[in-house]
DNA sequence: CTGAAAGCGCTAACAC
DNA sequence: GTGTTAGCGCTTTCAG
């Protein structure tokens, strides 16, 4: 505080004077200034350099058309001062506050860390900061969540809504308020989005454990109202007949993404008086719950069964005998969809673009050839 | 956006023809305003409702002395508007943002997401909203992010620093800035902080072993450069001199945190002529990598050796065996944190509280009784 | 190349 | 109770 309070700055200021404003709790019968923490502003930056505040706006802001000298000048009191343009004020004057929103489900799910910290990097890179909302995929907290960026003047929105909220969308989507959908997205919205080619990558699961000689593979579906779960669905049904493999309706599971949702598949699964080789599961929560099924029905994996799984979250390796997944790259999704993003906002035209990932299988050890 | 151009309110507004300033490219001689996605002002309110923007204000900001049958009309106004307050102006009005920094190291971390989640929660329920920063640990990172949170006027800032960046936290500390430390805590800092008490954590672990017939314990530590680290370390001197066991220098090993560390920690435990029969980590990601070790080396956990970990991430119950472990309250951590430092922010007189939570053993599989 | 001044949307004295 | 008005700190015409 101190070296503030002597700092000769203040005492030239000429708004040293000026209402004290929100502040009335600072000593009595100082020169004081409204701004809670006595920050500097430009105009103290101005004085010191004997120019107007345009000028230094003007070097602030990397204009052209201002002396090299003055310029300097400038820039050392800047550094001296250790001056911080006030990010509030400026987004009022610009009408862009250079902050993006991200709103995701639910960052306790292991899938989504990630895909935060590709945006936020990749946004930071960018110039850009993120405010964060979670959701719960609480439809009430989605629009909230929305309304409050909106209200907090972000420049664009990162989000992964849940299944049924197309209307918050189609309002972004008539005020022309940029946005791009993260890994769920809702076809009959015209946004861009990043999302993975999720036929293509159960097709990858499935594929491989046909190689491996298996002819009788189930699938534990995902949350059926996703994208996500019918796409994968697709791709499995898409590979089991093109390999003229017949389709059993027993061993297609529906699942929801959670662990139990797999659990009690598998269990059911095991049940069945013909017994599937494999197993795909939609995502790795649920192989998980389907490894608890087989222990507790006496099923070596891979050895009396092989499963697959979708996502590679961390434990996926971890886990014995490591689970054998379809990896998506959730960090460069949040990348790609921060730099959609930020293109977006600073584009005139909003053309909507559709970023599509590709995956890749990772072979572990729940899988083997069939005998 | 049919609606909006339509709307009664835009017709009327003697703003209509303002400078349209950054927004140019809207249609060339329409009645159009600067704000970009022509969002009304409170100035449109204040017109439908035939009062003053000051009017309007106050009941924005559920101030007494307005009258009821106005209050109520402009309420329904305000309603049929969809009006919501610009917040950046907001901010720049009052000098507040409603909005609070959380700086963390590592996102990916499983340990942070809860603590992301809780202080978000929590934020939320108090009505700021959080805008978040990842530095991967990295002193020049966590400067940039201080920084811009400032520039951003953010009313305060959750953090969790590396090692030794208290020049920062010295700086926030001289300007007032309200702040709370979360987790790692640098002592010599006048601050408040949300923590573990990890002294007593470890004597839970330790206490434990003991209590199974151990008498052989050994401590893979964690980074002795934190005080997570040190405390910890020091939680299972103690235990272990309190029961008059000897500590052997040989069975304490220096880890850093890292999955590797704790492999390669248990390995030359697992080396040494007199083994212990026990080994307690100071946290779960290197109790992981001691899984690895053990199994390299044909130990069976937990019959040739018990295994403690710290943390109860959430693969610590899906490992097998599953993982005994001290469980830390993150989701708490963040709540707690955010709570504290809105405290904070809302109080005049800067008192700093120590806020320490407890933690839980969790038996699992990885311990058994010593023979 | 630089300065004066109007404004961004809102709040808060102060007056009536 | 309500309106007037002067800011909040910065940007951006428009003159010169």
């Amino acid at each position: 505080m101190i070296d503030f309070i002597s700092s000769p700055h203040l005492s030239i200021n000429i708004f040293a004077f000026k209402t004290a404003g929100g502040c009335q709790q600072s000593p009595a019968d100082w020169k004081t200034r409204g701004n809670k923490f006595m920050d500097k502003t430009i105009e103290d930056i101005a004085q010191k350099a004997g120019v107007s505040t345009a000028t230094v706006s003007r070097v602030l802001n990397n204009k052209p058309d201002v002396n090299d000298e003055t310029k300097k000048k400038i820039e050392k009191i800047i550094k001296e001062e250790d001056y911080m343009p006030n990010g509030i004020a400026r987004g009022l004057a610009k009408n862009k506050t250079l902050t993006i929103g991200l709103i995701i489900p639910d960052i306790s799910n292991p899938y989504f860390p990630e895909i935060v910290r590709g945006s936020e990097n990749q946004s930071k890179k960018m110039g850009y900061s993120l405010i964060f909302c979670e959701t719960q995929n609480n439809k009430k907290e989605e629009k909230r969540s929305i309304d409050l960026m909106r209200s907090k003047r972000v420049d664009g929105i990162l989000l992964s809504l849940s299944k049924n909220n197309k209307q918050e969308l189609i309002k972004l989507q008539e005020d022309q308020f940029p946005f791009v959908q993260i890994d769920r997205f809702i076809p009959e919205i015209q946004s861009s989005c990043v999302i993975i080619n999720n036929v293509n990558a159960a097709c990858k699961a499935v594929n491989y454990l046909i190689k491996k000689g298996h002819k009788k593979i189930a699938h534990v579906t995902g949350d059926l109202k996703t994208q996500t779960g019918i796409k994968r669905k697709e791709g499995y049904q898409k590979v089991i007949q093109e390999n003229n493999l017949k389709i059993k309706n027993k061993w297609i599971k529906q699942g929801d993404y959670t662990k139990k949702s797999g659990y009690e598949s598998m269990k059911s699964l095991l049940d069945l008086s013909e017994k599937p080789t494999a197993v795909y599961f939609a995502n790795d929560l649920m192989a998980l719950g389907g490894y608890k099924a087989a222990e507790e029905k006496n099923f070596k994996i891979p050895d009396n069964i092989s499963i697959v799984g979708h996502d590679n979250i961390d434990i996926a390796s971890l886990i014995k005998p490591a689970l054998t997944t379809v990896a998506q790259p959730m960090y460069k999704l949040g990348i790609e969809a921060a730099k959609l993003l930020i293109k977006n906002i600073n584009e005139k035209e909003n053309d909507y673009r559709h970023k599509i990932l590709s995956t890749k299988l990772i072979e572990r050890e729940s899988t083997a050839e069939v005998r």
